[in-house]
DNA sequence: ATCCCGAGGG
DNA sequence: CCCTCTGGAT
C-alpha cells in the first residue's frame, strides 16, 4: 500500500473515532469555569498539571477578589500564591498569572489578544494554553489542544508516533478537519478522564477498542 | 509511587 | 535534550 493510500485510511480511521467521541459525550465543554477570556486564560494557566476539578475550587475566591486583568496586575503577589497554591506550582502560577495579566492591560488594552503569536509573548502561554484560550473565547481553531491526555490517547490510537506536544499537533492538524480540531481535544480528555487512564486503559470497556491498534497489545502504553 | 487540560530555563 | 516547579488525589 502506498504512503497516501496509508494516510488516508489513517485519516478515515480518526473520522470514525471523532465521530463515535461526539455520539459518547454529545454535551461535552470545557469543564473549566469562568466568565470572561481573561479568566479562561487565568483558568487555564492555573490547569497545568493540575486537574480542572481543583482549579475550580480555587477561581471562585480568586475572582471575587481579583475579577479582571487590571486587578490581578496589581495585586499582591503573596495573596496571588495564597489563593492558588492548592493548584500547585503556585509560585510560578501566581508569577505567570499577574505578569500575562500585565502585559495584557499595558501592551493589548486590557484584552486578551486573538493572535496565536500575542498569546504566546504572555508568560506562562504557550501552545496549549493559547490554543484553548482560543477555541473557546473565540471561537478560533488556530491549533489542536495536546494535553497529556489528548497526547496518550492520539498515541495510543495510532494516530501519532510522536511524543513531543508540538510534533503531535501537527500530525493532528493534518488528521483533523478543522472545524472539529477542539471537538477532538475535548472529548480525548473526556475519554481519558473517564475510560482510557494514564494507568490503565481499560480496554474493555472502552468503545473505541475496535478502532484502537493498542486494544489488542495491552503492553502499549504511555 | 504516579498522575493531573504545562511552561520555562539550562 | 534534560531539569525544575508544587500540591492533591489515588
Amino acid at each position: 500500500m502506498s504512503i497516501t493510500r496509508k494516510w488516508a485510511a489513517k485519516q478515515q480511521r480518526a473520522l470514525e473515532i471523532l465521530i463515535r467521541l461526539q455520539r459518547l459525550y454529545p454535551d461535552a465543554t470545557c469543564t473549566l469555569n469562568y466568565e470572561t477570556p481573561v479568566q479562561l486564560l487565568v483558568a487555564t494557566i492555573l490547569s497545568a498539571q493540575c486537574t480542572d476539578e481543583r482549579v475550580n475550587k480555587v477561581t471562585p475566591a480568586l475572582f471575587a477578589r481579583f475579577p479582571d486583568a487590571p486587578a490581578i496586575a496589581s495585586a499582591d503577589i503573596q495573596d496571588l500564591e495564597s489563593l492558588v497554591r492548592s493548584t500547585g506550582f503556585y509560585r510560578n502560577k501566581a508569577k505567570n498569572i499577574q505578569g500575562a495579566c500585565r502585559a495584557i492591560v499595558e501592551k493589548f488594552g486590557g484584552k486578551v489578544p486573538k493572535r496565536m503569536e500575542e498569546l504566546l509573548e504572555l508568560p506562562g502561554v504557550a501552545r496549549k494554553t493559547a490554543n484553548v484560550v482560543l477555541a473557546h473565547a473565540y471561537g478560533i481553531h488556530q491549533g489542536v489542544t495536546v494535553d497529556t491526555h489528548v497526547k496518550r490517547l492520539s498515541y495510543r490510537l495510532g494516530l501519532t508516533e510522536e511524543t513531543d506536544p508540538i510534533r503531535v499537533e501537527r500530525d493532528l492538524i493534518r488528521l483533523l478537519p478543522q472545524p472539529d480540531w477542539e471537538n477532538w481535544s475535548i472529548r480525548l480528555i473526556y475519554h481519558g478522564r473517564s475510560i482510557c487512564m494514564a494507568r490503565n486503559p481499560n480496554c474493555s470497556s472502552c468503545a473505541l477498542a475496535d478502532l484502537c491498534p493498542s486494544a489488542s497489545e495491552p503492553q502499549r502504553h504511555s
